[in-house]
DNA sequence: AACGCGGGGGC
DNA sequence: GCCCCAGCGTT
């Protein structure tokens, strides 16, 4: 009987500088040497407990750095450990969070600093996800720092470095929607490293170091970059790829209508979401019996909030039976053209149209 | 997937 | 002004 083949190793996500283990090892020894060496001296390293852990992931949840660090040393004076802050009112807690924003984050808090007290600590990522307040960031953070698990944590700096080793191209709609396509990838690499709490942390550092967003990248200092597809490359801070928003493709047909020196303008309604109270060309479906050329004086291309509007012109007539009526609707010679409020784009066709018949 | 949540930093 | 920041909860 022959014997039972062991289960393949689950697939790893690596990629092209990073094709197994063996190397996925070697970078994380990389990251580590170099964690050890430059990681910055922030007060939560300093003091390293599951509650300084806890407070500063809290904290630091999309804020930076430089504006938690007054928070937390006042933080840990007034609430030392977990028994103070559940005992703590609300409002001290509150008081003390002032200016820091995002102000559930300090009722979570609260209510993670009770429940631990009245049934203990949460044991591994799973059991802190549970908490309200914590999502996969802050469980795999707390986890991996304070209680060695080790998983992954993705977060924007780490979104980069990841995407930029790899040099994924991906047109992720946001940052956030790369986080969670990436965790496997971040997870091969926790996979191969001696100290989670270490490496994530190294990860980010490294985003924030040396794998930046606002200047280029500082590819000659990096520790990994001959791991890194895209080091030294004029185009690695292009990574990671996020979409434009989003844009709606919009045409719309708009009419040039003159009558003798006077120019046909309507406008948006004062309750309308873009645009109120403007005056613009006519709409050909506001006007259905007007006669309209077969070919457009104009072809515009322009972008409105998430919208991305073609908009053809056309000559025009219309006879004075079917003029429209109302406050919407004007007559415009060309000095009270030149009075009226228009968007940037009308302005330029009128302008561009004017001597137009 | 898209918002709201808050305040601040970088460009 | 706009995007983003050691994100999360809601819709």
């Amino acid at each position: 009987m022959p014997a039972i083949k062991s289960t393949p190793p689950k697939p790893k996500a690596f990629c092209a500088k990073i094709p197994d283990r063996k190397n996925a090892a070697a970078f994380a020894r990389a990251l580590a040497g170099w964690y050890a060496q430059s990681a910055r001296k922030l007060p939560w390293r300093q003091i390293p407990s599951l509650y300084s852990t806890v407070v500063s992931e809290f904290m630091l949840q999309q804020t930076q750095i430089s504006t938690v660090l007054p928070y937390f040393e006042k933080w840990l004076r007034r609430f030392p450990d977990f028994e103070a802050l559940a005992k703590a009112p609300e409002a001290a807690l509150l008081k003390h969070w002032e200016g820091l924003g995002y102000y559930s984050r300090a009722r979570n808090l609260h209510a993670l600093a009770k429940e631990i007290c009245a049934s203990g600590i949460p044991e591994n990522s799973r059991q802190w996800l549970r908490m309200k307040g914590v999502g996969p960031y802050t469980a795999a953070a707390i986890s991996s720092i304070a209680q060695g698990e080790k998983i992954a944590l993705v977060d924007g700096n780490v979104v980069r470095v990841l995407t930029r080793l790899s040099a994924d191209k991906t047109p992720y709609p946001s940052a956030s929607a790369a986080i969670a396509p990436l965790q496997p990838f971040a997870q091969s690499l926790m996979d191969a490293a001696q100290n989670p709490g270490a490496h994530n942390q190294a990860m980010m550092e490294l985003g924030a170091l040396i794998c930046t967003r606002n200047r280029p990248p500082e590819c000659l200092l990096c520790p990994v970059r001959i791991f890194c597809a895209v080091a030294g490359r004029a185009d690695a801070q292009d990574f990671p790829f996020l979409a434009a928003k989003k844009t709606e493709r919009v045409e719309k047909d708009r009419l040039w209508i003159k009558h003798g020196k006077k120019l046909l303008l309507r406008r948006a309604h004062a309750q309308a979401k873009r645009l109120a109270q403007l005056w613009e060309l006519p709409l050909k479906e506001d006007l259905p019996q007007a006669i309209c050329q077969k070919e457009p004086l104009m072809v515009k291309k322009r972008g409105i909030s998430n919208q991305q509007i073609t908009e053809r012109i056309f000559g025009a007539r219309l006879a004075p039976k079917n003029f429209p009526k109302g406050e919407q609707w004007i007559w415009a010679d060309e000095k009270k053209l030149h009075a009226l409020t228009l968007s940037g784009p009308h302005r330029r066709w009128v302008n561009l149209l004017k001597d137009f018949r």
